[in-house]
DNA sequence: TAGCTTTTGAGAGTTACTGTCAGAAGACAG
DNA sequence: CTGTCTTCTGACAGTAACTCTCAAAAGCTA
């Protein structure tokens, strides 16, 4: 079995019960450590040298721990970078809105709702993430493969509100529109530093959707 | 030089300009054959044993060249099936439409256009690569970064047309959501084995992204 | 403390990909 | 058609991201 679980648990989920969990074994203690450990020696890392030009095997030599360590805790190197945590929130944060909302705005607020709440505890990871995103090709791919995950969770979600089918146009229309313009929204927040309020990006974004003026 | 230029040409416009390009050197004609049986034995392979399981050995072998040779024509085993050559296209299209068509309008044509076209002239290697796509997570995350070079590229012209940043958030977006929608109808029209009309499953897609029912 | 389970490091192996180099093969001039 | 010049090719050696196996170390439980 590999750390991080049980159920199904990632890094920054880790990370924010970390704080929370206190009690818990020597063992699980040191598990986060670890993994705090390598995470901390890859970012700093990458910052020095870039992230391609970082071998797995320097990352596992600062964190002092062995190559082998590294992919216990980390199954790809891409994978340090990449958070999948919003899913469980936005799941959550969907549930929580009236049934009898308009389906789009339901969705628009699942899905900037945990944002706002990510954002305000972690700014300054997310902002790096998110630059790491714009350089680097591969988490770039591999974080648009999430997304497309994350995608057919909301689908799934909305199937149980509207009784369509799931993987019937419409909804997966409605899903990657909505997906594709937040993150462009975020990606452009955080391409200006993240100075700009992210909320008013947000409202900008969507509403250069659907204006008629372009 | 890499094989395939001169100026920038991928996999399938070499394919295409084989058929018509009839006197070309010795040489040439060579590389396009090389190229041809290096994916034909790829695809074989692929569909017998499955992407991953197919090493670029046995691809090289099983064309009778050397793996060296192969990477002269491929940069990656990745890039045998992704192809690239809607841009020029697309942006063929788009130039074609008049000035004072309405943007969304212009570019859901320059993209749904040219796809057309592509899908009148080989619409079964379409089906497969589609196929693919929908297994294999490295290629769909390789075709979703190319798709964001592809946004890139049509926010520049629609900035030429509109006089409005190319990097702006309200191009960004608006191209962003055309492209999540048409990639969606494509994949849902290959997922149900190219029997549907793609003209009226991209009108469904993009009535449903404005309609207020949802 | 003794015994069980989990975590760890060492090491060997696979695969995608890069770079170099010498030789073979098409192009081209005289 | 011969010699030269350019391009293409295969052999080879190397790197880096993984994967697997196994025995030792460390935490847990009684």
């Amino acid at each position: 079995m590999t750390p991080g679980n049980p159920p199904t648990r990632t890094a920054a989920g880790a990370e924010l019960e970390e704080r929370l969990a206190a009690p818990l074994g020597l063992r699980e203690r040191k598990k986060l450590k670890t993994r705090r450990a390598i995470r901390a020696a890859a970012f700093g890392l990458f910052s020095e040298q870039g992230y391609e030009a970082t071998t797995v095997d320097q990352i596992a030599a600062a964190a002092e721990v062995s190559p082998s360590t590294f992919f216990r805790y980390f199954p790809t190197k891409e994978d340090l970078v990449i958070s999948d945590d919003y899913d469980p929130l936005m799941e959550v944060s969907f549930r929580s809105r009236p049934a009898d909302e308009p389906l789009i705005e339901s969705v628009r607020q699942a899905m900037t709702d945990p944002l706002r709440q990510v954002l305000a505890a972690e700014r300054e990871e997310v902002l790096l993430r998110m630059q790491l995103y714009r350089a680097v090709p591969a988490i770039r791919a591999r974080a648009l493969a999430e997304m497309q995950r994350t995608g057919e969770m909301m689908c799934r979600l909305l199937a149980e509100r509207t009784g369509l089918p799931a993987d019937g146009l419409e909804l997966r229309t409605l899903v990657a529109a909505v997906l594709a313009v937040s993150s462009e929204a975020v990606q452009y927040w955080a391409e200006r530093g993240g100075h700009d309020d992210l909320e008013s990006l947000l409202n900008t974004a969507f509403r250069s959707l659907g204006s008629p003026g372009l």
